[in-house]
RNA sequence: GGGCGACUAGCUCAGUUGGUUAGAGCGCUCCCCUCACACGGGAGAGGUCAAAGGUUCAAGUCCUUUGUCGCCCA
């Protein structure tokens, strides 16, 4: 049976197959009676209406190669996908897309509205669940779930409802975070505060009944049309006398108190300030302590109002520009001083945020957090009820936000997303608060009753997810199997968005954490280390990427830079090495089934090579024996093996994948399919037979090694070998595991001495620049029996290694150290038969060097071995070690003094 | 203003509890299209671990200060 392998891997000519593949045979759909412990993860349900960007490229290989790594380990698994419905933003997409119309989505109404919203989302939504499908997620389709549809509806309003019959949830008038461009109330959270270079005003604002004048400081001139005081220091000198009387507030000719107020920071500007209670937090609580009128001046989108008099109509900063002309006109204007203040930006829009007195609904936030921090602050490992945040900053950071959490402003002048379960009735404005729609108010029994407007931020619906996800508040089997989940992975961006308020809400409302763990993972970010973004088109296309270089490489590459904690910057070489190792392991099972190929035609059957009962029992022994490149390779594998699983169970991808591509690259392709490429074919027939069992075992291992990172390459050559009746995947495999048997220390010493004698010999062939096809012979001595014997036994596999046409062991007295090229180490000494005159020069600058570095080492060594301190107070095991380093270094030394005599004294 | 993190090879980054000549990938130099792979093979060059001080027998690793950059909260 002839096999046709492509020549170089071509991604895109198998993905497809296997994408396809797992969701049609719906393979990783979880089972809650299945067997095995439980690992589950509900995904961070991206906006139903956005794409995948390379964010959630990183967030969901992570998500992805842990999923399938404890799936192949036993566990019964979930990966629970869906979307959210991303209130805002979506909301401004398609007020943008009508606005392109010529509509305005006011003049629509409400109900054609969200009818239009929802449109979109069927023909353009889910896209990303499309293209999780196209990446091979291993998801369980079937449980996919939508913030917004009926069910999840129906949770939010469930909790709502408790929360205000808690007392947690309340309507009150506050001053808010209000955006002009997007219409609505904001949290602090969406708030982005932003260094801006601006000025810092100071105007003259007259003492009434005096010729004085106070001269106040202000960033927002435009808000002092609201001003209702000026506000000093109690024990500030300046303007003790001032205290009690009344300024006159220019522009508006309105006679406002000046007070005095410890919070006034003397040192700022002049020491005086002005008070506008309708714009400014500072100033609102002020208002309150003093009972301040609040005047607000503008309307929803940032214009001046019929409180600002003459202004009225005019943009805020336009209005700014005008007044400061004014003042400067009157003489008013005593001085504009440069000035860098933090203004804070809607984190959508990116317009300057306007503080404005509002009546909405607040989370009360203290008593939620009681718990929430408990649950973090109390774990330790197999603690119960406990959630572990990874990495260890970040559990810093959420305790510290934590500790000082503030009220949550939940509503949203917003059409899409979940209403506000609340009802007022028109004659008394009685709050009725339902998870049905009522009838009547609660108070008064009256019919007419008007539903609130607004609905909850999005994030409110997010915060239910891990449990609304799997049928809560019903005690279903899915809640009873997979709540908690055992992880959550998500960038750190939405730590106190997302991940803070899950575990408060999962810990109120089902008495457990949401999930033991929390992996927050690093930004991916541009070349230039910025953030990636699609609106300033730094952000790179995945599904592209994945196109040109394959999902499995995109994966490789994320996943070999995820060190936790560290931001990943990505570029094309990155992504073309990992393209090249998915190439690499595509040629060494080129290499594999092509001779398997011609191996067969002497009789022999794949079946009986790597069948999977075959492999269980490797390592294969022939003439008694296994070979030693079969015992190290099977080593390499058990050590690869464990430090994959050591790495992945702390999240550190990186160093899985690197351990990975170590051994596939370097001992499987480098040295293991080199070393016993002639006995594959050989004469030797038991040998062979032997060495294919091998290589087969540790390939299909390798394989599912690296299945998590390489889903599509390891399944597509998985299913070359021939697997078990009724075995469909390779995701549905075993986990290889560092098998006892396949330990060996020994083997894995030998082999580092002969790859040390034959990179030698190479070092000499290209200092000599050898023709690389040209075969030379060359010279091995050694005082250690053990060494010679090493090497006698594989002298066939150096020779071939170095290119050599005979590798001759010579005793230590005949070894010729005068001439032709030579290396030495404290074990053994190696020289090319090379009769032609060298030029010695580049060899003796190498010596010199080396010879100083060593001179350096012993040096160094000498010092500390003499120091007594050291020697009372090192360690025994150190100092040992350190004199057995000494010992073999001052060996080579001498060597390679002699050495450098020899080729001074010759030349 | 408060807090946190980073600074290691030309670039991007690893470096477990302090312990024996500090590693990888990419890039660079030289040789090679050797019958799996030029998306490849082989051999190299390249670092006083940001600076200064301290603790210690021993510091890239711990402490202090400074500098540069970044992040979070206010």
């Amino acid at each position: 049976m002839a096999r046709e392998i492509a020549k170089a891997y071509e991604p895109q000519r198998i993905e497809p197959r296997w994408a396809e593949f797992w969701v049609k045979e719906a393979l990783f759909k979880a089972d809650p009676n299945a067997p095995g412990p439980v690992f589950s993860m509900v995904i961070p349900p991206p906006n139903v209406t956005g794409s995948l960007h390379i964010g959630h490229m990183l967030n969901h290989t992570e998500i992805d190669v842990l999923t399938r790594w404890h799936r192949m380990r036993g566990y019964n698994t979930l990966y629970l996908p869906g979307m959210d419905h991303a209130g805002i933003s979506t909301q401004r997409v398609v007020v943008r897309q009508l606005a392109e119309q010529g509509i305005d989505y006011r003049k629509l109404g409400r109900e054609e509205f969200e009818r239009r919203v929802w449109k979109w989302k069927e023909e353009s939504g889910g896209t990303i669940l499309r293209q999780m499908r196209q990446i091979g997620e291993s998801c369980d389709w079937s449980r996919e779930r939508f913030t917004l549809s009926p069910e999840l509806s129906k949770v939010v309003r469930e909790v709502f409802v408790r929360l205000y019959e808690e007392g947690l949830i309340y309507r009150a008038t506050r001053l808010v975070n209000w955006c002009p461009d997007c219409l609505t109330v904001l949290s602090d959270l969406e708030v982005v505060h932003e260094e801006r270079q601006g000025n810092l005003w100071h105007i003259k604002y007259p003492i009434v009944g005096t010729k004085e004048f106070l001269t106040v400081a202000t960033t927002r001139p435009e808000t002092m049309l609201g001003d209702t005081a000026v506000a000093v220091h109690p024990e500030d000198e300046r303007y003790k006398h001032l205290v009690g009387k009344k300024a006159l507030l220019p522009l508006v000719d309105r006679e406002i108190p000046i007070i005095a107020d410890e919070i006034v920071d003397r040192e700022f500007g002049t020491g005086a300030v002005k008070v506008t209670p309708a714009h400014d937090p500072n100033d609102f609580e002020l208002g309150k302590k003093h009972q301040l009128a609040e005047i607000d001046v503008m309307t929803d989108d940032a214009r001046m109002n019929a409180n600002a008099g003459a202004y009225a109509g005019m943009d805020r900063f336009e209005a700014r520009k005008k007044i400061v002309a004014d003042l400067k006109a009157q003489g008013l204007l005593e001085k504009t001083d440069d000035h860098t203040n933090a203004i804070g930006l809607c984190e959508r829009s990116k317009t300057v945020v306007e503080p404005r007195i509002s009546t909405q609904w607040f989370c009360k936030m203290k008593d939620l957090a009681v718990p929430a921090i408990k649950a973090v602050e109390e774990y330790e490992p197999g603690k119960e009820n406990c959630i572990h945040i990874v990495p260890d900053n970040r559990r810093t950071e959420y305790l510290n936000w934590m500790r000082n959490i503030r009220d949550w402003t939940l509503s949203r002048q917003l059409w899409w997303g979940h209403r506000i379960p609340a009802w007022y009735c028109g004659e008394n404005k009685h709050v009725t608060v339902a998870r049905e729609t009522p009838a009547k108010c609660a108070t008064c029994r009256s019919a007419n009753l008007e539903q609130d407007p607004d609905v909850l931020d999005t994030w409110f619906s997010s915060a239910l997810w891990p449990f609304s996800t799997l049928g809560w508040p019903a005690k279903t089997a899915d809640f009873n199997k997979y709540y908690p989940t055992t992880l959550l992975i998500t960038g750190y961006d939405i730590l106190f968005f997302w991940v803070a308020r899950m575990i408060m809400m999962g810990l109120h409302f089902t008495g457990k954490v949401p999930f033991r763990a929390v992996y927050l993972h690093s930004l991916v970010r541009t070349g230039s280390g910025e953030k990636m973004s699609k609106s300033k088109g730094t952000g790179l296309d995945p599904v592209a990427l994945n196109r040109q270089y394959g999902t499995d490489a995109m994966r490789f590459c994320l996943a070999s830079m995820a060190a936790p904690g560290t931001d990943i910057v990505l570029s094309d070489d990155k992504l073309g090495s990992a393209r090249n190792f998915a190439n690499k392991i595509w040629n060494a099972a080129r290499f594999l089934f092509l001779n398997l190929d011609k191996f067969e035609q002497t009789g022999a059957k794949l079946e009986e090579l790597a069948g999977q009962e075959v492999r269980a029992k490797s390592p294969y022994r022939a003439g008694g024996k296994i070979a030693l490149a079969d015992a190290w390779l099977l080593a390499r594998l058990a050590a690869t093996i464990e430090t994959v699983n050591d790495a992945l169970a702390g999240y550190r991808f990186h160093e899985a994948a690197q351990g990975v591509y170590q051994f596939f690259w370097g001992d499987f392709c480098d040295w293991y399919i080199e070393w016993v490429k002639p006995e594959l074919l050989g004469e030797d027939r038991e040998r062979a037979t032997a060495s294919w069992k091998n290589l087969f075992a540790a390939f299909d291992a390798a394989l599912r090694l690296l299945h998590p990172f390489m889903p599509f390459l390891t399944e597509e050559l998985w299913h070359q070998l021939p697997q078990p009746s009724g075995t469909k995947s390779i995701a549905l495999g075993r986990f290889p595991e560092a098998e006892t048997r396949w330990k060996n220390a020994e083997a894995m010493r030998e082999v580092a001495q002969v790859q040390e004698v034959v990179t030698a010999l190479r070092a000499i062939r290209a200092e000599l620049r050898l023709d690389a096809k040209k075969k030379v012979a060359a010279e091995f001595s050694t005082n250690s029996p053990a060494m010679g014997d090493l090497i006698r036994a594989n002298r066939e596999a150096v020779e071939r290694f170095a290119r050599l046409s005979e590798l001759r062991m010579v005793p230590k007295e005949g070894f010729d150290t005068k001439s032709g090229a030579l290396r030495s180490t404290a074990l053994f000494d190696v020289r090319v038969v090379y009769s032609e005159a060298v030029d010695s020069g580049a060899e003796r600058a190498r010596l010199k060097k080396e010879i100083a570095g060593l001179q350096n080492a012993i040096c160094a060594k000498e010092k500390q071995l003499a120091d007594q301190t050291f020697r009372s107070r090192a360690p025994e095991k150190i100092i040992r070690g350190l004199e057995a380093t000494l010992a073999q270094q001052k060996v080579e030394l001498e060597k390679l003094q002699k050495r450098l005599r020899d080729l001074e004294g010759g030349s």
